[in-house]
DNA sequence: GATGAATGAGCTTTCATTCAT
DNA sequence: AATGAATGAAAGCTCATTCAT
């Protein structure tokens, strides 16, 4: 197991809880990293609770002193990766505010790729296909987590976006963004490189919402569709 | 599948063999039918191989005389869903050669979202979830069996497309629009009308697919491609 | 596994169904017999259902094809051996109708004294213990099983029983004749011969219907009490 | 009991010990109470031994440390308990001696009554339904405890008894009081008060013991009692 | 002594698969 | 061919017990 009293010498005054908390925080931690690496690496299947166990270095009995069953093993690891992931998002969402939607977005797409690359099954996978848990986790998404943020990326981009409703659009680029990098990572075959899809992606993200709404309608959009067609 | 020329077979000139094969046929049917039933209306957790021959109504002797293991239900299964979803697909995309692209891309889209809406589950997420599954039916999918066409179609539209490179067009389309409608479909909540829905993932795909790949290029972009094209 | 076809030759132009469910009944048999062997001769602890499944030379899946959970095997001997045992019981309360109380309560008693040494465990202890059951348990007693016959046993010799509300007669010679039996099977020493035991509790069972209910009260009886007093 | 002379120490001058000890009874009081008090309310099967520390406001390990094993607390708790409600008993018959039987038998059986609706799992259940318990707890029994006194009581009253054997009166008598109550108590059903319960229960203990064993015969009876007696 | 985290044998139950009929 | 009773490995979970702190 991990070392108990790492941090034991700042607390040696302490309560003798300290080291127990973190004794039981570790065995926590180390359950929902080997039950994270299991259904990472060799899928959902695999991931039963004796064998969360075993790679995670402890007994079953002790799996059940801290999880009451096995869906709240997966309800804790998908809580926790959200939570994480959406952590650093909105960090980087707040700092790229105030560029421009053009350079801001591919920053985002990355993110958010590499994010779901390292948590794909998680992330994408596992809250809406295990049936037993899709009701309790009907918010607890990324999008849920992130929604505030996102919405105030997009206000300070406003001006730049010339979709009518800022919520579908917001709804619309969701769907875009995480739909495409779900299915690029589930598409195994290397037929465009990751710097490229961002790029491509990207791109058409920012042209979704820097064009008019209503291409037939708008005369400046018009005018600008007109031009690339001729 | 598993009788890959019993349609070959009918034309047999009326043999004792060919009822005998239509019955096979009509039960592979029947266990194919439960099994997506099952799928879609309660989970995949709930096909077990009893209960998908109890729905089908035959034994389970019968299942494993048609099916060596159950993976090769699930697999028939994704193969002629696909088969089935794609055939009609084909056939708009082909009908839709001539339309521009921001006509025929709503109808393709709708279509899309028809086809995975009925079969989300067995197009969407059983292939990829069941690991067991994943190595055999890497090609084994609904993009592979539409490439052709959709390779035609696009190439018809050539004109139109801005993007320099039309692999590339054509993988990030799939990628965005199949990965919108999957995520549309995940997400329960009811924010967007699937009419706007469809315009919306429609507009900004044509306007991925007409802009300039370089989106604070002005006028010159069009420029651009007709060098690029040239 | 017991002979599949021993009645075959009298079924053999029935149907396939008839010896399906031969086997059937026969494996049924074969599991409960082995839950009464065990709880009766190890202990209810010991019933575990995969040793029932070992004993009733089954394998474990078998059980759970006719016994949908373990309370369901213990319900179902509770049930069987119930109704068997009280189906004699009844059968000879109605053959010893016309005897005086006197001569009918022994062999009465010394019936009961068979079936409970035979089932102990399943008629005394099995129902109430197991809380799980109780509920549903309540009126699946061999008290309310016999419960007409009795009635009718005591009412055909109400000449004879003094005390005055035969309800309240009928219920304490239950509690005292079970109640008796009960406690001479538990109690392991053999400090009386089974014969006295049915003699002796008979007796008290008799003297309790046959003398007058209130001995304060009734000039007969009182004087019988003031002569065996004096 | 785990400290049979803990009493005798508490006169020990108050040493160190004292305290110590007095803690001890308390923890192991704790336990006893919690088991009981699980046993009682909840069923034998929620006592658990993690259950029982907890509810006795103690860690596990204490409970380990005061029995070796858990069957150790349901020993100790039988045997305090049978103590306890014994002592009561003898105190009270031996109270009741000089009462005619007629008298004295409502009382005692009011008594038993309570005393068993107090602790009626532990008195009646425990103890022959936990096999493993069973070999060591043959003679840790009321009866066991309570023989002399009861025997004492009998012999006092041998005048107004006209069973010839008194061994088998005192011992029909307890299969009789100790049965009826053990299934009155079991059958929730409220058929017939509590006050009504002990009056016919103690009639028909009292109609046994005092008239002739040979119901048939007459008067002659007592003549044999006189004969039996002499 | 006291604590409670940890252990693991063993329980109930499921389900893909086999095979006698 | 069709049936469905039977199989048994393996899953989820419990709980008496141990042991480092």
């Amino acid at each position: 197991m991990i070392e108990p009293d790492l941090t034991a010498s700042e607390t040696d005054a302490g309560t003798r809880k300290v080291p127990t908390q973190l004794r039981a925080r570790a065995t926590v931690d180390a359950i929902l990293q080997a039950a994270e690496s299991i259904v990472t690496h060799k899928g959902y299947e695999y991931a039963t609770t004796n064998y969360i166990a075993k790679v995670a270095g402890v007994s079953i009995g002790t799996v059940y002193q801290y999880f009451p069953k096995k869906e709240a093993i997966i309800r804790a690891l998908i809580e926790s990766t959200i939570i994480n992931s959406c952590a650093k998002m909105r960090e980087q969402l707040l700092a790229d505010l105030h560029k421009p939607l053009a350079h801001a977005m591919p920053l985002h797409v990355a993110l958010r790729l590499k994010m779901h690359r390292a948590h794909s099954l998680v992330l994408l996978r596992l809250p809406k296909n295990i049936t037993k848990l899709s009701t309790a986790h009907e918010q607890l998404t990324p999008e849920t987590f992130l929604y505030t943020t996102i919405h105030a990326f997009f206000n300070h981009h406003r001006e730049e976006i010339m979709v009518e409703n800022l919520e579908t659009a917001i709804l619309v680029c969701e769907y875009l963004v995480v739909g495409a990098i779900s299915r690029y990572l589930q598409d195994g075959s290397q037929k465009i490189t990751e710097e490229e899809f961002i790029e491509q992606v990207s791109a058409a993200t920012v042209r979704y919402l820097t064009s008019s709404s209503n291409p037939h309608a708008k005369p400046v959009t018009r005018d600008q569709k007109i031009i690339a067609k001729s």
